[in-house]
DNA sequence: CTCACCCATGCAAGCGCTTACAGCGACTCT
DNA sequence: AGAGTCGCTGTAAGCGCTTGCATGGGTGAG
């Protein structure tokens, strides 16, 4: 049915192998037979079996994408700048997701679907265990994560310290002293460096703005909409005097701004909240942000697996810049700490 | 390095034609033998070359998922769904997004670049042109389409006139009488039935209240915030007298509401908006939607291809319900026509 | 003019599976 | 008892490419 690459040499008039290495701009092959080869290859809608090339030569020009969600603003936006970089540079892209809360004991990514299926892997935003991490090297691949910090893997991320140091400045700058933190629940966040190191950098400007940490100011739950909801509600229960939360992602801070409503408090008048993404509808409820530029971070980390692919040396660390992107939930603390009765449910 | 099948075969001392079908679970494998190879394979982490299960049998076990976005709440969570149903089942899934919006000359998506590597393909609210459906089929796969009706092919979709009927007439059991539909650009709208039927839904409910349809409460473009906002703002401009607007999605409701609010109009008191989709992040602005089931389409899609591939028989249209999910953005109109002021930008 | 070398090409041996077909005991049926 | 069946297993021929090695005609140096 379809034409094959003996087709082609029959037609063009040499051999398969000089119609294989024409095709592939391999060197050593006429400049005209190369043109030959092509026009005939046209004509006759000739294209290479994958499995037959990746069974003969043991590439398969194809990544691994591993996530743990799609439907997430961070991962959606890094899968898609990953994909665009690597299909142009002719890869293909393998989606895999899996239950990314499921920390019970026992691998959640199964490192064998991807044996001789994939010349490299990316890793989006996901805490793997150790021997995850192990077991996916063993396949002999090269391997980017992105959005966290592996195991002295090769990484694309952020400064997660700094960048939330300097939310927590601006909330400070603001003339704010009791500035609450959201983040991922307790037992989730430990392996995975992102919340840790924002929790690290919330502390760090509290204490050189010689405020100090009250651990009552800390509050854990899912890394969503829903978790930063139940971790605001949480939080004005605990401490009724928060003037502002320094949120861990957007998604949370968002939440937070909706229990925030819930409570009758108003944004950012009564309290000032502030996250971290730069999330696309962060601006629907005017939302301030350290800003990460997470699709340029797919690209990146595509980029780093085409090379490490080609045995080019790579940096072991990329940092991506953030920036902080004002709108309108953050503002002065209110004047005085009389607020609209907030009465905490008996 | 990794053992291959001879390894296996040797270990257990039979065929390497007992171990393939020991493996893949096909029929005539004495019970014992199946046994022993299975346990064989595992202790030498055996896992079979998927290029070259592929060139041999012709098969892929990979389905090729086209989307123009992943970014945007109905494609990732189609795809998200799609994705799980389709690895439960033992399939890759191949990821292509493209730019959808350039509908210039020339097929955005390439057809050969899925040729011999998938069984089937799932093309994701696209609205793809008939020769692009044409060059997709001559790839000889099942294909089916999700959330768009492609040209008498299998698809997964909702009743859009339905459900913009319902919509609309949701608004209108409310009282409103000036009653907008903010929908994609009109060129870009033109192939893709969604955003036509959703119109013609609109104009259904209105026509059937004795309203009647005001052409200039219709206004067009882009399908995302940005475009709602815009097209809003235009809409404000042609008819100031708007109390209530059916957006064609979610995220275009909520660019209606930005605009409204640039414009210093209160939703629901002044002006009501309505969607469609069920957008996680409706919650944040209380929109009032038609929710649809998106990942529930993807998996529906998903098992769809696989009868098809198994040779099932399928229906050729699935139609999804979708359901009012009443928040805070739509309420009676206004008393009086009279409006804080708002003033066209001259 | 000859030899070494290089460039362009062809030959053919795989890559690691799947599967049509053949073989071979053990039964069943007549 | 002989022939046909049936269940299980093995043999071997590919699947459609890539690539190491061989070949052979130029080319420049000696």
């Amino acid at each position: 049915m379809a034409a094959g690459i003996d087709d082609v040499a029959r037609a063009a008039g040499v051999s398969t192998a000089t119609v294989s290495r024409a095709l592939r701009d391999l060197p050593n092959v006429n400049k005209t037979t190369r043109e030959r080869v092509r026009t005939v290859a046209a004509q006759l809608g000739y294209v290479a079996s994958p499995s037959a090339a990746s069974l003969a030569s043991g590439r398969t020009r194809t990544i691994g994408l591993i996530s743990p969600w799609i439907s997430r603003w961070f991962f959606s936006n890094v899968i898609e700048g990953a994909e665009g970089t690597l299909r142009a540079h002719g890869f293909d892209v393998l989606l895999y997701t899996f239950d990314g809360r499921r920390r019970t004991s026992g691998a959640r990514v199964d490192a064998d679907v991807l044996r001789r299926r994939v010349d490299g892997i990316l890793v989006v935003g996901l805490p793997l265990a150790e021997e995850e991490v192990e077991s996916l090297l063993g396949l002999g691949h090269p391997l980017v994560c992105i959005g966290w910090g592996g195991f002295g893997q090769v990484t694309v991320r952020l400064d997660d310290r700094a960048t939330a140091r300097a939310a927590t400045e601006h909330l400070i700058g603001l003339g704010h002293r009791r500035i609450a933190h959201i983040t991922g629940a307790a037992d989730d966040v430990a392996l995975w460096s992102p919340p840790v190191d924002r929790a690290a950098g919330w502390r760090d400007a509290l204490v050189a703005a010689g405020i100090g940490v009250d651990p009552r100011l800390e509050a854990h739950g899912d890394f969503d909409v829903a978790g930063g909801r139940a971790s605001m509600r949480a939080l004005l229960l605990r401490a009724p005097d928060v003037t502002a939360v320094f949120a861990a992602s957007d998604e949370m801070a968002m939440g937070a701004i909706l229990a925030l409503r819930d409570a009758g408090l108003r944004v950012p008048q009564d309290v000032s909240v502030i996250g971290v993404d730069g999330h696309d509808l962060g601006e629907l409820v005017g939302l301030t942000t350290m800003a990460q530029p997470a699709s340029d971070q797919g690209a990146m980390a595509a980029r780093l697996v085409l090379d490490m692919i080609a045995g080019v040396p790579t940096p072991n660390q990329t940092v991506v810049p953030t920036r902080l992107l004002e709108r309108s939930s953050t503002a002065p603390p209110p004047r005085t700490a009389a607020r609209p009765g907030f009465a905490p449910a008996s």
